[in-house]
DNA sequence: GAGTTTATTTAGGGATACCTAAAATTTTTT
DNA sequence: AAAAAATTTTAGGTATCCCTAAATAAACTC
């Protein structure tokens, strides 16, 4: 039995450094920190012992945090594939809400074994994004390949579609999902203020407009469509 | 948030000890170890802390082990309810086999929410009974009423619906799977061997006798026919 | 009912993942 | 380039749940 018990944290660790390096080069201690809610400290520790498994799951050097070696991103798109078909599952066939999922598949994902795993997504039809629109990693661990921009750098005149929202907080979910912000819904920008990079932007059909912040426009991320 | 945060281990305790006290009046220190595969010593410590919860979990008495008190009661109630209900749902929705649903919600009954709870119950009609017969206590924690007997009971001459197998040894569901014994299966006793415990009996419709000893006898539940 | 066997508890440790506070290093500012 | 600020690491500690070995208590046996 080679079992090498890797804990759930590790795998939450995992994740986070996968989220992280996907905007940066690596990942530092107080981002990882930040993200898992625990001190800087913390991440540390954990981050050297990380390093120190075989193989090793992250490349760690002093003072300039990690980044993903091909083991440990292999096991974090373990991770992700489990947490994004069972929030594609909870949706589909159990009847949950958009902005419910995120929650219980953060749970469940640990838990589930392969067979599971192969059940839900046969289920769902091997579906290749998830109900944020996030991408869902194949049964060998293949990104599916996406060209998408976070609406923070769309200007007006230029029209798209919401591919995904980041799944993190419920509430933003609940507020956009409101405003009919959800994927694939079309969007056309109105105005940009550069003061306080507001975007003021048209939901498809409605009249309404809409001003967000940077702070949501930044975790929608959406494909500009050809003008 | 009064989190409170029982860990999973202490579900595991529980629901150990609920199933131990269905037959002996206390739990003793012994009989929970060996159930969990822990030292003897290791259990001492954890009833200990259980029994300084507030409120108590268990009743626990030097050197005679462990009642549940109500509230543990209810604590082990809601862990075997999501237990039950969840291999119900592996077996109904997912298509797993009889004899493979247990390993997969021993994990998963700790982390699902109420409100996942509810869905698979719902998405089930409320179901009394889960695949290997087990009953599942209702919403508000009752056991639906039930009357059986453990099949090594049974003397020749009478008659026997199969109830519930115990389901904590694949290899056995298996085995039992394939004579034919799975709940509402009719048996009818041939012979009964006071030297070894050993039963001979029927399964409804095949013309096999089978042989089985009290290791697996004990395990297997029954309604006996009236005569 | 004294001695043996069995069951349970106490005592002393280990691993993990977290914490705070202080020290060290790197980066930024002036 | 020195001082200030920010980041990261080290050091020392906590809590949980597990372990083995030794001590104690309870249950049998003759």
């Amino acid at each position: 039995m080679m079992d090498e018990k890797i804990t759930h944290t590790v795998e939450d660790y995992l994740k986070t450094i996968y989220d992280i390096t996907s905007t940066h080069d690596r990942a530092s201690t107080n981002q990882i920190a930040e993200s898992l809610g625990v001190a800087p400290a913390s991440v540390t520790g954990m981050l050297k012992k990380l390093a120190e498994i075989d193989p090793p799951i992250v490349d760690y050097q002093r003072h300039r945090g990690v980044a993903l070696t091909p083991e440990g991103e292999k096991m974090a798109l373990e991770v992700i594939r489990h947490h994004r078909l069972i929030e594609m599952f909870l949706q589909q066939i159990l009847g949950y809400k958009w902005d419910e999922v995120h929650g219980e598949a953060d749970r469940l994902e640990h838990v589930i074994s392969e067979e599971f795993e192969e059940r839900i997504a046969r289920a769902l039809g091997d579906p290749s994004h998830d109900p944020h629109g996030d991408p869902i990693p194949s049964k060998d661990l293949q990104m599916p390949p996406s060209s998408f921009l976070p609406l923070c750098e769309m200007r007006p005149g230029q029209e798209a579609v919401v591919l995904r929202v980041r799944d993190e907080n419920p509430e933003m979910l609940r507020y956009l999902s409101e405003l009919g912000i959800i994927p694939n819904t079309d969007l056309k920008i109105v105005e940009y203020s550069p003061l306080d990079d507001n975007l003021s932007l048209q939901v498809s059909g409605s009249e309404k407009r809409i001003v967000l912040g940077p702070r949501i426009t930044s975790e929608i991320y959406v494909k500009v469509n050809p003008a």
